[in-house]
DNA sequence: ATTTACGTTTACGTAAACGTCAAGTATGCT
DNA sequence: AGCATACTTGACGTTTACGTAAACGTAAAT
């Protein structure tokens, strides 16, 4: 078995996160660990959803914004209505991502070109570089 | 020609920011119009560089990060040692984008997820739902 | 001439997302 | 018993990335 319980440093520790961050979240709603004492206990389940969180907050997601998202995951439970409106909120959610993926790979190939640019004059400079102005009209 | 010179306000339209986001990245040093007189005008080159700052921060990015990661692009003007320090800038900076295109592909592919089994449920709505129970097993 | 539109600087304000103490509690080890 | 370690709840502080308002400049339109 995967461990089923977590204390809030474990999961600090895991997920690269201080403990304040947590609570933060918790304190904001965003998760919900149950308590043995005073002390917080994190299922599976809660694991799972701080995972989304960071997720989204590496994406440049605000916190509000990770919430509706997070919110999503947990929602499938309803009458027709419900269900096809979650569809729509998914759609416009997928819809952010691929918009994001496109400056995504809009910077990747960015970089790659200035990379080749730069591997371009490197290279002109260990064979002897007579013409070294050739490669500046880029 | 595609015009080569822009006012703040036709960039802040241009791009959905406001202008005091246009001045703030030039008081940060991240931008430099030049003047006319007082005012700012720019060039097809800040204008790119404009685009590359708010491409950045779409993804995520501090204005700190954004700052490294377009002065990369030029830099392209030195010795055969700087030259491949700067492909080793360009190679980290290429492992966070795709650390983010991991974090993105992972968010799609949950959030299709949920979509499938959204449609399986209302499916099983749409015709006499009998046997709701089954669909609960996920 | 004056309103309108666009721009300027200066300066204070603010929401978001935690960081950083402080002071107390609970548990286990030696 | 004493100490270390991990956790708790406040409460205030800090950084980032602008927002917002005031007061003024300049040029074209009415």
């Amino acid at each position: 078995m995967e461990q089923a319980v977590f204390g809030i440093g474990d999961l600090a520790r895991e997920f690269g996160v201080t403990t304040r961050a947590i609570r933060f979240y918790e304190a904001e709603g965003m998760i919900a660990p149950r308590r043995e004492g005073r002390r917080r206990v994190f299922g599976p389940r809660e694991r799972t959803r701080l995972k989304l969180i960071l997720r989204g907050r590496r994406l440049g997601f605000s916190l509000a914004e990770v919430r509706e998202i997070v919110d999503l995951y947990d929602a499938p439970a309803g009458e027709a209505g419900q269900l096809s409106l979650l569809l729509d909120k998914i759609a416009a959610r997928r819809g952010e991502l691929e918009a994001k993926r496109r400056d995504l790979e809009a910077s990747l190939s960015d970089l790659d070109a200035v990379a080749r640019k730069c591997r371009k004059i490197l290279k002109k400079l260990k064979n002897g570089n007579s013409w070294a102005a050739k490669a500046r009209r880029a």
